[in-house]
Order: C-alpha cells, then sequence, then structure tokens
RNA sequence: GCUGAUGUGGCUCAAUGGCAGAGCAGCUCAUUCGUAAUGAGCAGGUUGUCGGUUCGAUUCCGACCAUCAGCUCCA
C-alpha cells in the first residue's frame, strides 16, 4: 500500500478542532496511531470528513478525522462486524463444505448468514462453535486488507464454490472496490472497516439460530443465520443479557393476560379484544388525546369504516395498497374497509369551500383502521390487523408547513415527555413506488428537514423509506430499556390533494391546492398501550392505572370502613375497590402488589378509629399511617399532575 | 406469505400406542387474621380442528387453524 503513497502533506483537522500537519506520505492510520497508539491498535477505525472508514490504508489531505473506541457507536458496530467474521472463520474450520453470504453488524449485535446444506445448527453447534471462536480470538489473527479486480474476485469465489458470494460480488458497482479481509486462513469479502487484529475482543456471545432467505428475497434458498453480540467489555455484555431478560418479563402478552388488559383469540387473528382493565387504560389514554389536541387546536372527526372503490382508486390505494386492503361487495359494488384514514378527511374538506383564512385546518381522528398484515408478521398488540390510528390530517398552504411541522414536534414533545420517552427523529425519502415528480420530492423533503432543524433537533436520514405519496418523519421512542420503536410519524403529502382536487381561495382571490399533513402521535393506539406496558413493566403511572387504589380491611370487622373510604374515592373519582374477601393480611397484599395497584390501604382496629389509612405505595412500601384527607390530596396530585 | 418450532383444565407445566397428572387460580367448609401465599375438602379435560394408520391415537402420519422465533412488511 505505502509504494501508492504521492500525496502532499497530511493535513488532518481533528475531532476536538486542532489541526495536524504532518509529512508528506503518511497514511491517516500513522497519524492515527501517532494520536492514540491504543485506540488505534484496536479500533482502526475513524470518520474520514463524516464517513466511517478503515484507517489502515487511506491517504488522504485535508480531511477530518475522528479516530473511533469500541465504545463508540460506529466502533462497536466495527467490533462486532470482525466478531462475524470470527464466527465465519470458526464455522470454516468445524464444518466442511459449508458456503458463506453475509455477515453484518446490526443495531444490537451481529448475524452470519450460511448455508449449511444439510445440516441442521443445534444450540450444541452454537457451543462449539463460540469455543472455537474463543480459541481463534486467543491465537489473536491480524485482521489485513487487500484489493483484487473484479475478476480476480470471481475467480476466486467461483473456485471455492461460494456461490453466494459470486453473487455478491456481482453486485457490485462498477466503480467500487473489490475489497477483502483476511485472518488466518479465514478471507472475505467485505467493505470493512473492521479491528486490526482480533485478539481484541473480549466480550461476544452467540444468542440465536434462525433461517433467513439470502438477500431477504423469500425467492432465494433459506440460509441459517446465527446472532450474536459483542460488546467492549465483559460488563456491557452482562448488562445486555440481564436486559433482555427483563426485557421477556415485561412482554406485553404475558402482562397483558397477567393484568387483564387484552386478549387475542384464533377467531380474529391479529385484532386485540380490550378487556374491562385494558379498557380504562385505553380509554384514559384517550382522553389525554383529547386533552392535548384541544389545546392545539385540532378539530375532532370521524369518518366510515367502510367507502367505495373509487374513492381508493382516486386515493391511489385500490393501486398501490391493494393487497394490504379487505374488500367487500356492497349491492354488487366494491368497496374497502379503511386501511388508512386520510380519504376520509379529505371528504370532510370537501364538504364546504375553504378560505386560506382557515388554514391550517388540523381534522383529528382517532381512526379503526383495518390492513391485511402477513399472518406471520402478527406480534401481540405491536404488529396487529385492526388497529386505531389517533391520526390528524392538517390542509394548509405550502408556506406554512415550516410553521405547522414545528407545531406538530412540539405537540409530539409534550406527549413523549409525559411519558418519559426520549425520541429520535429519522427522515425518509422518495421510495421507488411512488406517485408525484421527483421535483414534488425534493421540495417536500426539504420542507420537513427545514423545519427539524429549525427547532434545533437532529435527524437521520431514511433513504427511500418515505410512504408512496410523500416523504416522511418519524419518531422512534426509546423506552426505559433502551429499545426503540417507532411511534410518531409526520408525512408530508402534495399529491392526494391534487389527485381530489382539493382547493381553497388565497387572499389573492385564486384558487390554490393545499398540501396535506398525515401525522400520529400514538402512531397506534394498540401499540403504544404496548409499548408503554413494556416501558413501565405494567406498574403504570397512578393517572393511567386501571386500578389506582385497593383498600384492605383487616378483616371483616373493618369492612364498613374500609367501604366508607371506597366510597369517598369513587365520588373523588378515584379508581378504587376493597378486597373484603376473608383471607390474611399477607395474602391480600401480595394479590395487589401482583397487580401493581399504585396504592395499597391496610384499614383495621387503629385506621377505623383514627379514619386514617396505612399506606402501601408501589414504590416505596409501607409508608404508615397517613390522614384519609392527606392521603386524598396526595393520590390527587400524582393524578392530576399525571406523575411519572 | 416463507422457514423452523409449538399447541394437554382459567394459568404454568408433567405424562403416555391401552382409564390424562401436579401446582396455582376457582368453589365449599373452617379460620377474623396488621404489610408478598392459613388449612382441609370438592370440582374442573372429546389433549387446537379435521382426516388417516391401528383392535385401540392425546401420543404415529397428513391437511388445516393458531401461537412462538426469524425473514419480509410496517402504525
Amino acid at each position: 500500500m505505502s509504494e501508492s503513497v504521492k500525496n502532499e502533506n497530511v493535513k488532518i483537522t481533528l475531532k476536538d478542532g486542532s489541526i495536524l500537519e504532518t509529512p508528506k506520505g503518511t497514511t491517516v492510520f500513522e497519524v492515527a496511531k501517532q494520536i492514540s497508539e491504543g485506540l488505534a491498535r484496536n479500533a482502526a477505525v475513524g470518520k474520514i470528513n463524516g464517513e466511517i472508514a478503515d484507517l489502515r490504508d487511506e491517504i488522504l489531505t485535508d480531511c477530518e478525522l475522528s479516530i473511533l473506541t469500541l465504545k463508540d457507536e460506529e466502533g462497536l458496530s466495527t467490533l462486532r462486524h470482525t466478531v462475524s467474521h470470527i464466527l465465519a472463520y470458526a464455522v470454516q474450520n468445524l464444518y466442511k463444505g459449508v458456503k458463506f453470504s453475509i455477515g453484518p453488524s446490526t443495531k444490537d449485535g451481529f448475524y452470519y448468514d450460511i448455508d449449511f446444506g444439510d445440516i441442521t445448527v443445534t444450540s450444541e453447534m452454537l457451543n462449539d462453535i463460540y469455543a472455537e471462536m474463543k480459541r481463534l480470538i486467543k491465537e489473536n489473527h491480524k485482521i489485513e486488507r487487500y484489493y483484487s479486480t473484479r475478476e480476480e474476485a470471481l475467480k476466486y469465489f467461483t473456485e471455492k464454490g461460494e456461490t453466494y458470494k459470486v453473487e455478491l460480488v456481482n453486485a457490485i458497482p462498477e466503480n467500487e472496490k473489490i475489497s477483502f479481509y483476511k485472518m488466518g486462513d479465514f478471507t472475505d469479502l467485505c467493505a470493512g472497516p473492521h479491528l486490526l487484529s482480533i485478539g481484541s475482543v473480549k466480550a461476544f456471545k452467540l444468542l440465536s439460530v434462525t433461517g433467513a432467505y439470502f438477500r431477504g428475497d423469500s425467492k432465494n434458498k433459506m440460509l441459517t443465520r446465527i446472532y450474536g453480540t459483542a460488546f467492549s467489555k465483559q460488563s456491557e455484555l452482562d448488562e445486555y443479557l440481564t436486559m433482555l431478560e427483563e426485557a421477556k418479563k415485561r412482554d406485553h402478552r404475558k402482562l397483558g393476560k397477567e393484568l387483564g388488559l387484552f386478549a387475542l383469540r384464533d377467531e380474529a387473528p391479529g385484532m386485540p379484544f380490550f378487556l374491562p382493565k385494558g379498557m380504562i387504560l385505553r380509554n384514559t389514554l384517550i382522553d389525554y388525546w383529547h386533552e392535548v389536541h384541544n389545546k392545539w387546536n385540532y378539530l375532532e372527526i370521524s369518518t366510515p369504516q367502510i367507502m367505495r372503490r373509487s374513492l381508493w382508486e382516486t386515493s391511489g390505494h385500490w393501486e398501490h395498497y391493494h393487497d394490504d386492503m379487505y374488500t367487500t361487495v356492497i349491492d354488487g359494488e366494491d368497496f374497502a374497509i379503511k386501511p388508512m384514514n386520510c380519504p376520509g378527511s379529505i371528504l370532510v374538506y370537501e364538504l364546504d369551500p375553504h378560505s386560506y383564512k382557515e388554514l391550517p385546518l388540523r381534522y383529528g381522528e382517532l381512526g379503526r383502521v383495518h390492513r391485511n398484515e402477513l399472518s406471520g408478521a402478527l406480534h401481540g398488540l405491536f404488529r396487529v390487523r385492526c388497529f386505531t390510528q389517533d391520526d390528524a390530517h392538517i390542509l394548509l398552504a405550502p408556506e406554512q408547513i415550516k410553521d405547522e411541522v414545528v407545531r406538530i414536534t412540539k405537540l409530539f414533545d409534550e406527549v413523549y415527555s409525559l411519558f418519559k420517552l426520549p425520541y429520535k427523529i429519522e427522515l425518509s425519502t422518495m421510495p421507488e413506488d411512488h406517485i408525484g415528480s421527483e421535483k414534488d420530492w425534493e421540495i417536500a423533503t426539504k420542507a420537513l428537514a427545514d423545519a427539524i432543524t429549525g427547532v434545533g433537533k437532529t435527524y437521520t436520514i431514511n433513504e427511500g423509506d418515505g410512504a408512496f405519496y410523500g416523504p416522511k418523519l418519524d419518531f422512534h421512542i426509546k423506552d426505559s430499556l433502551g429499545r426503540t420503536w417507532q411511534c410518531g410519524t409526520i408525512q408530508l403529502d402534495y399529491q392526494l390533494p391534487g389527485r381530489f382536487n382539493l382547493e381553497y381561495t388565497g387572499s389573492d382571490g385564486e384558487k390554490h391546492t393545499p398540501v396535506m399533513i398525515h401525522r400520529v402521535v400514538f402512531g397506534s393506539v394498540e401499540r403504544f398501550i404496548g409499548v408503554i406496558t413494556e416501558h413501565f413493566a405494567g406498574a403504570f403511572p397512578t393517572w393511567l392505572s386501571p386500578e389506582q387504589v385497593r383498600i384492605l380491611p383487616v378483616s371483616d370487622k373493618f369492612k364498613d370502613y374500609a367501604e366508607s373510604v371506597n366510597k369517598r374515592f369513587k365520588e373523588l373519582k378515584i379508581r378504587s375497590s376493597c378486597d373484603n374477601r376473608p383471607e390474611k393480611i399477607g395474602f391480600k397484599i401480595r394479590d395487589a402488589r401482583l397487580q401493581k395497584v399504585p396504592y395499597i390501604l391496610v384499614v383495621g382496629e387503629k385506621e377505623t378509629g383514627n379514619k386514617t389509612v396505612s399506606v402501601r405505595t408501589r414504590k416505596d412500601g409501607d409508608i404508615g399511617e397517613v390522614s384519609l384527607e392527606k392521603f386524598i390530596a396526595d393520590i390527587l396530585e400524582d393524578i392530576n399532575t399525571k406523575r411519572v
């Protein structure tokens, strides 16, 4: 590599802003080594001009360089990527005749897709593979990078019978270099970057084996995918594994059953039943939604479940969304059960002529939609076929977009903050299957980006993931276990209003076509309930708890006092109940604790005499005797401030 | 939809080519109790559905349905 050096001075701006000048012919890697021997030895990875790169053979002038450690997000993904190659190396050593596909890092770890031929991979085999990986790491193989021509690469993989790799080489665009990484006897096609050597891998685990299609296409052969994860330190790996266990305990499907929130039945796959307690939670959430949307000047509407085919043809859904729609025939004509609420809102807008003075016009709708999701994709409340979008369709003038998106972002912030859910914003751009001109898409995409930058937030770009009618902003919230969920979206739509010939009269007296914004905060009420169930581990904040207080008389003798307290709570609209069963107090407490009731009140002789209650909170346990009035003041404050 | 696994009282889980079992929950009785399980008894099942093999199927085979882990898709 060094013989190809022909650049002038290397002038590098470091992460901290300082500038480093080095003599002619220095590679970035050498600079990196100078800056921090330790870090560079492990990672050999940095960001050059903002792009993540393998530093070992990059020669650049005037670049900005930041060296990554294994703790940085990108450094960690490099580590995981390398571990996936070690996995493949171990498999190559242990099993003959296997063929390799790809082995990338993912958000939480890595995987490698391997064609094991007729062999079924068992968990014992995972143990063997793990042991072999450990052995290889101990041998601390160096990782070397080199390039080859397309012909050489094809020849190499064809001779080895690596048919998947041949396909992968063929898929590499003409102008890109074909790069290989070699560790010991294992050579793999890979764009990198990778660690310098594998000895620095300290903590990894193989997690599961599943099937996955080559290149994600179900027409291709199903390969064996081995999942694993890796961290820079053992303690971080342990923490992650603990988190996985905790997540299992919090599974909303399990909690939903235990707490009596919702149920799924074979008779309606993917269409949840809400049970009395789940209904209280749901209605409380919806009451809050009304409160917020009232405050931000939304007008609530409700539109029909089933509408005529012609409507969906005009909207484009009949053509672009048909596979996901349930259809029916009424009086010999085709109808569709709505998969989206937007066409309904448009019909409402069409009822009257509109002036620019009315805009932005914000229609809110808790619209129940049905989508024919793949049976294999159904999952509790997270992926269902029938759900309620907390939808809104905003019609406005193009020049109002930025301000309106800013307003929506503020509303979102208010809602997510209430649940203590931090979030990240993602901007999705034009997909292949789209309607409208590229020019319109460009304008729309820029408007969204500008609004977010305008409120001082940042976003990442998700190329080609927009809806078919426009670009969108997705809000990914992060729960208490650090998992992310896509909830809110703001979709800009220059297409639908035009398709329906919507108009408003401008200040110039001329007719103009409004722009439409589709947006949801919760995303789906059902899924949001699933998310917060896991986020709070079923211990909902008092304002959301289906049962806020449970009163436990110590024995039958104190039932009357318990009931009088209960009656008082009911008058104050506090959700309470009395556990009058002839059981011991310990038993009743256990039961109330398992149901995650935020306040448990024990009443016996003392409390009856003093007009007090003995309070046991979900959070702090037994906090002793408190006057009834004081308790009422406290719980009302908890509820009214929606304390989390 | 695809690949693989699973399906046994309300729940969690045993067992078996020959009468299906436990714990919890439920019901009854006794206990009236002070901060995470009082005791005794009773009841509860066409083993997901349909078909096949068999003297006999819950067990073996097939189809279907659902669920789970993924792929894919997405709120």
